[in-house]
DNA sequence: GCCGTGACGATTC
DNA sequence: CGAATCGCCACGG
């Protein structure tokens, strides 16, 4: 199982698989995937995603542990309140504690 | 087969 | 320390 095709369906197979109460990032999928500097892209799958798929696309953050534009989950607030329903807790920054969350995939 | 796009990342000023 | 810029890669037209 490295590769099941083209470079969306597996970015959306690994998103699949993140635990509840748990996230990753763009360039650690990208990574995972063999292409590291494909961080973009991956954001991009997620955009892409068909809504059929039932991905947790709240679980993925960037690597500073900051949440997506709210435009990208139709509204503020949408993606922390998703996450904070898992047991994500937030700083007063608005950030997710990396070291504690940090889900990473398998290669 | 080239250009533009994009929910990022790292570096530089 | 904060903000801005460049670079990266994959996909659609």
């Amino acid at each position: 199982m490295r590769s099941s095709g083209c470079f969306f369906p597996e970015v959306w197979n690994i998103v699949a698989e993140i635990p509840r109460g748990r996230v990753t990032t763009y360039g650690l999928i990208a990574r995972v995937l063999g292409s590291p500097g494909a961080a973009r892209t991956v954001g991009w799958a997620m955009r892409a995603a068909p809504d059929g798929l039932d991905l947790p696309c709240h679980r993925v953050v960037n690597r500073r542990g900051e949440l997506a534009p709210a435009s990208a989950f139709g509204g503020p607030g949408v993606q922390r309140a998703l996450l904070e329903s898992e047991g994500v807790l937030f700083d007063d920054e608005g950030r997710i504690d990396m070291k504690q969350y940090l889900w990473v995939p398998f290669r």
